[in-house]
DNA sequence: CTGGACCCTGAAGTCAACTTCAGGGTGTAG
DNA sequence: CTACACCCTGAAGTTGACTTCAGGGTCCAG
C-alpha cells in the first residue's frame, strides 16, 4: 500500500502519516527498493484506526505512542503492561469526570438561556454584561 | 484594583490578564493617570469568572470572545448564544461517547492481559492490532 | 515524450494559549 | 537611601500537532 492509498483508507493526510512515522506512532515503513517509496501493510492501517479512536478519546500523541509501545512489549512484561494500562484507565476516568462537569455546566447555561428567552432577556448575556 | 489584586482575586496570572486584555477578552483597562498602572473594576473580575467557567465548559478563547461580543450587541443575540452553546454541547457529547468506547477498549485490554497472564502469553498485542 | 499525479527529504511555518525575557519605571518599609 | 515587590512594554520562546515549503525524483495515460 502506498502512502497515498493508506491516507485515503485511514482518513489521515499523507503528511500526517509521514509525521506519525517520524514520531514513532507507526513503525518505519518498509521501502520499495528501487524507488524508495514507503510500502505499508494492513497493520499500519489498523494502527491508524487505533490512533484515531485514541485521539477521539482525548489521548495525546505521546500517550498513544506509549499505548502502542505496550503492544510491542512481549508477554513477559505483563506486569508493566498492566500497570501502564491501569494508569491510563484511571486517567481516562479522571478526564471523563471532568467532561461530565463541563457538560453539566454547559447544559445549565443552555437551559438558563432557554428559560430566559420567555422573559425577553438572555441570562447568559446578562451574566456576562454585569 | 491593580492587576496583581485582580490576579489574586481571579486566579489568573498577571501575564495572562495582560494577554487577555490584548486579545480583547477584557476591555482595555482604565489607567491610574500618573503611573500608567492598570486600574480594574468589578466588571473585569466578573468577566474573568465568566472566562473561567467558559473555559471549563470547553470553549476556546475565540469562542469566549464571540460570546462576549454577543453580549455587547443589543437585541436578539439569544438565538446565536443558543446555537453556540448547543453546538458545543453536541461536540462534548461526541467526545464523551468516544471516551466511553475507549474506556471499554482499555478495560477489555487490561482484563485480557490479566486473563492471559496464566497462560504465559499477553493478548494485548493481538487485541490492539485487531 | 510530456503533463500531471504521486513520492521523497529536511526545514521552516502555523495555531492556540500562554510564558518568558529584556529593559525599564514605581512605591514603600526599614 | 535602598532593597524589594510590584508595575509597564514589545518581542521572543514554548508546546503539541500538524502543515507548508523548497527542491527534488517517479510513474503512467495519451
Ligand atoms: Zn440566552
Ligand atoms: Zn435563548
Ligand atoms: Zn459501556
Ligand atoms: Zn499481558
Amino acid at each position: 500500500m502506498t502512502i497515498g492509498e493508506l491516507a485515503r483508507a485511514s482518513g489521515f493526510r499523507v503528511e500526517t502519516i509521514r509525521y506519525y512515522e517520524r514520531e514513532g506512532l507507526l513503525p518505519r515503513a518498509h521501502r520499495w527498493r528501487d524507488n524508495n517509496y514507503r510500502d505499508f501493510d494492513k497493520e499500519a492501517l489498523a494502527r491508524l484506526h487505533f490512533v484515531r479512536r485514541a485521539k477521539a478519546a482525548g489521548f495525546t500523541l505521546r500517550e498513544i505512542r506509549e499505548l502502542l509501545d505496550l503492544s510491542l512489549t512481549p508477554g513477559e512484561a505483563c506486569g508493566e503492561v498492566e500497570a501502564l494500562l491501569s494508569r491510563k484507565l484511571a486517567e481516562l476516568d479522571r478526564r471523563m469526570a471532568e467532561m461530565h462537569r463541563m457538560r453539566e455546566n454547559l447544559a445549565a447555561l443552555l437551559a438558563s438561556c432557554r428559560a430566559g428567552e420567555a422573559e425577553g432577556a438572555c441570562p447568559v448575556l446578562r451574566a456576562m454584561r454585569q
